[in-house]
DNA sequence: AACTCGGGGGA
DNA sequence: TCCCCAGAGTT
């Protein structure tokens, strides 16, 4: 990689600032030009972006602070409503440690988050860069913020050879020499403006980057090639058997997940645990995928097979359907877990996640069952 | 240091 | 189809 630019650390910022004058984007999150940001807004908008578009996240903004307008409000709020909320945003332990920060700034701090960076660091769910993106946006103080929008943008400007695994350190000095001495909140944004609308991750837009000039590789065709990117690993493929019975009122039978895990404290249909193909049988009892073990029940096993894909594997989901006269058959069964029978009417206060809503769709639109 | 933890936008 | 997104917590 090229030596650090010396002296351009003020043209960097001041180009850099200048087009955000001009082309910042309009969020609902983001105080207007000269206004004082509501740090709430900055806090959950930085905790609902974590690994989360910008436009996936907006419409979910919107709802929580329709919603609970204020940090008080989301602390008296019900872990379980807040799931229902957030259900389809994934990464679930955002939410709760949503919940239990929202509780300790409530409680502790009178309603107000802190505004050092350690405070904010030992809240649940805040880290390196959310604490520091707290710091600048929602504060406007000096704060070196790097997220991965940060680290593309300097590793082009560098021409950084090395993966970011190797290079983030090197890359967050470098970010920290180009810090300007004013408009701190503004130059953080700024940052990540020009990565999510100039220096994209597929095909940068060089002509349209303030920073063209004096980028390392501004306008080359190997300027998509940074940062360079690492052999990826082959992603697994796990099977799963769901099982969805209904009562004679129509209701559903759900279940909500431990507090850990994958899909934590979040209802889904019961299954079986997933499982590699070759393991399912044996590990299993209940997967014989001709006549399933389950709750003592005669099922009924849909031609029909699902995909779901989680970021470390692939799930091929069996669907199962019964339906029950007599529910207290299964009285010693229910009572030992967390099943539940939902009226369809409330399936949508539970909190789903798009696994389980892309199969009660798929049944929906299978007219085998009536919804 | 490596792994776990979702889901979908966009090309 | 594949990449990657305003990362944090656990082991």
């Amino acid at each position: 990689m090229t030596q650090v630019k010396k002296n351009n650390y003020n043209t960097f910022s001041n180009s850099l600032l200048s087009w955000y004058d001009i082309n910042r984007r309009i969020l609902p999150w983001r105080a207007p030009p000269g206004e004082i940001s509501n740090p709430y807004f900055v806090y959950l908008s930085e905790i609902m972006l974590q690994q989360t578009l910008v436009k996936t996240v907006i419409p979910y903004f919107l709802k929580f602070v329709r919603k609970w307008p204020d940090i008080n409000a989301l602390a008296k709020a019900e872990l379980h409503e807040i799931n229902s909320y957030w259900a389809g945003l994934g990464y679930y332990s955002r939410a709760k440690n949503l919940h239990e920060t929202a509780k300790i700034i409530s409680n502790k701090f009178d309603g107000f988050l802190p505004t050092d960076k350690n405070s904010l660091m030992a809240l649940p769910g805040i880290g390196e860069y959310t604490s520091s993106a707290i710091m600048a946006i929602a504060f406007d103080r000096k704060s070196n913020v790097v997220d991965g929008n940060v680290e593309r943008v300097f590793s082009r400007f560098y021409a950084v050879e090395k993966p970011i695994k190797e290079s983030k350190i090197f890359i967050k000095n470098i970010a920290e020499k180009h810090l300007p001495d004013n408009r701190h909140g503004d130059y953080a944004q700024a940052l990540m403006d020009l990565g999510s609308l100039i220096c994209i991750p597929k095909s940068p837009r060089c002509k349209m980057c303030p920073l063209l000039a004096i980028c390392d590789v501004g306008g080359t065709t190997s300027a998509k090639q940074y940062p360079i990117k690492l052999p990826k690993k082959e992603k697994e493929e796990r099977y799963g058997l769901f099982f969805y019975l209904q009562n004679k009122d129509g209701a559903v039978l759900f279940e909500t997940n431990k507090s850990s895990g994958l899909l934590a404290n979040m209802d889904v249909l019961p299954s079986i645990g997933w499982y590699e193909e070759s393991n399912r049988f044996k590990k299993s009892p209940k997967f014989n995928k001709k006549k399933p073990n389950f709750l003592g029940m005669k099922w009924k096993i849909l031609d029909q097979n699902l995909n779901h894909i989680f970021t470390h594997f692939k799930l091929n989901c069996s669907l199962a359907i019964a339906t029950i006269n007599d529910e207290n058959a299964l009285v010693n069964d229910l009572s030992k877990s967390s099943y539940r029978f939902v009226q369809k009417t409330n399936i949508n206060e539970l909190a789903l996640p798009s696994l389980i809503k892309k199969i009660l769709n798929a049944l929906k639109n299978n007219e085998i069952l009536d919804f």
